[in-house]
DNA sequence: TTGTAAGCGTTATCAC
DNA sequence: GTGATAACGCTTACAA
């Protein structure tokens, strides 16, 4: 493999020039300028980044920190975040905790020791002070989280004010006994998202109470379950609204199992609008996050701290979405409640 | 940061045996040993990689390229690779080419500039003869890929034996105009699907005719609209084998759509049992694969690879599994035709 | 077993 | 505008 001293000899300059060339054409003549991308080609030399990179202390190379990768959610946004980083220059580093705390926490030391630039987290399962704290040491965004003190910038939706919407929905549509199925608790996200429900209920002279309330996992299986023990209560919610599409679809397989059937017996509003929430039978009515710019937003966010930029907005809260299709059976009333 | 030097000097040793005890711990006297690790620890000393690398012309890195990371078939295989690479040390690059050629062009420079030590393939655009001669200069494995000529290690399942039993299975439930929606056949995947299905029919006594036969591109949508024209022909099929679960719900949504009710009017069988095959109304009969191991399997390769281990086998086709659902309308039927 | 010292290929700081 | 040269922090012959 050639290397810059080979292309400086072949062009009649010091390997002082080629760098030049390669970083600040600028600053050098044209001629000169010629002559070495003339060796270049000819040699077809290529850098040699593992020199630069080490020489600069950088690695044009964020890590993406993924609960699951697997879950269409996080694999959009981190599309999102590829694209922008592709655009930049910057590649991205992708790794998976698994919703393991332990793992975030490893996932540090590849910016201790300078394996990558900076760090998206994707809904980071670490306690808020802990993360304050790696902010403050390297250039970090959070994605699809939320802080009580937004220091570090941090890109999501209104995470209140839209199940406040998903909830409102349900009730202007008639439904008194909404239920809720919740994510885990632990999880800023599924407070807000409880949160809202809780404010939706009151605001409308309607007690949410906690025969109606569940809390779930995000996952299919557990809307399943949750749901299956909702309905077998003597008094059972006719609307529910879960905190994430994957536990709505349970929701509504567990209801079919029992005979009953969606949306007629009991309305259903999600979370996500997956890529299956329009494809499903009855088709999922949902919240719709921007995933794809939030990926870009994040990236963009990472991108001025690399640069030093000062960033004078941490909290970044981008506008979500009622989709409203076939489970919560809009389409079958004629009006719905005033506000 | 501390550096080595700051280590060595506080051991009172040189840096030479710092870097022994941190690579060949066993060339070193325990005593000297014990000072080190104790001059490590109080400094907090973390080795830069970034010199490290640049010394050794190593990385720890691979990439992979993804033609969707979004495509949850990608993003399970893309877990496997993630989970063998981290026991084994290596960090995985991301790279979503978006089934555009010029993007796996394009991550041939991360090799040629050895920023990766090498790279594993998903369903890979690229022709055979240029992915042999990448494989000559780099080490390289590719997944649910095929090749005609099997020099380069590849991780795959038997895609034509996998349709013929999809194919086979419709035919033993009693139907005789089974349609087949492909893939695209640019891809060797498609082609194989489709010879499978053709060899079913075929072994069965039946004409796989021209109208029964679409080529879709995997995709939800392609999947529904090739339906509606299938449905819209004189004659019409009794019984469908898409070669994506994509296509295949769209199939059944377009089904639906005309009042033609799966798997009463219609049989269905999909491919890739994604996670959604089972959760989807009707749930999806389907062939597995084993999505999971392929992605540890392409890795175990790469390890070797890298390692510098012969290869003795470079055809790795893991065992599929045809997973009987309600799709294919088989739970209603007392039993099947004879094979 | 341990230390010395020469690189790895690039970039940055000086002079010129 | 260009060149000489000293780093960057680690690894590894080779010497002791």
């Amino acid at each position: 493999m050639p290397k810059m001293s080979d292309v400086a000899k072949l062009a009649g300059v010091s390997t002082a020039t080629v760098s030049r060339v390669l970083r600040n054409p600028d600053t050098v003549t044209p001629s000169t300028k010629e002559k070495v991308l003339e060796a270049i080609n000819q040699l077809n030399y290529q850098p040699n980044m593992l020199a630069r990179h080490f020489r600069r202390t950088e690695t044009n190379t964020i890590l993406v920190l993924v609960p699951n990768i697997s879950n269409t959610v996080f694999s959009e946004i981190v599309g999102g975040i590829e694209e922008e980083a592709a655009q930049n220059g910057y590649r991205v580093l992708l790794r998976n905790t698994n919703n393991q705390l332990e793992n975030e926490y490893a996932s540090i030391e590849h910016l201790k020791q300078r394996q990558v630039d900076g760090m998206i987290m994707l809904s980071p399962k670490l306690d808020e002070e802990t993360l304050i704290e790696i902010s403050h040491q390297y250039p970090i965004v959070l994605a699809t989280a939320h802080l009580e003190t937004p220091t570090i910038p941090f890109v999501s939706i209104d995470n209140v004010r839209s199940s406040e919407k998903a909830t409102e929905h349900l009730i202007r549509l008639g439904h008194r006994r909404v239920a809720h199925i919740s994510g885990p608790m632990y999880s800023l996200i599924s407070r807000n998202r409880y949160e809202g429900y809780q404010n939706a209920m009151k605001n409308h002279g309607l007690n949410p109470e906690d025969k109606f309330v569940r809390e779930g996992e995000f996952t299919y299986e557990s809307g399943y379950e949750h749901m299956l023990d909702l309905l077998s209560q003597k008094e059972v919610p006719t609307a529910i609204y879960a905190a994430s599409d994957d536990m709505a679809i349970g929701a509504i397989n567990a209801a079919n199992e029992l005979g009953v059937k969606v949306p007629e017996d009991l309305a259903v509003v999600g979370f996500d609008n997956i890529k299956f929430a329009s494809m499903f039978n009855p088709s999922l009515t949902t919240i719709a996050q921007p995933l794809h710019g939030m990926g870009q937003r994040s990236m963009e966010l990472l991108l001025k701290k690399l640069n030093g930029e000062a960033i004078s907005q941490t909290e970044h809260v981008l506008p979500d979405k009622l989709i409203i299709r076939d489970s919560c059976g809009a389409k079958h009333k004629e009006k719905l409640l005033p506000m």
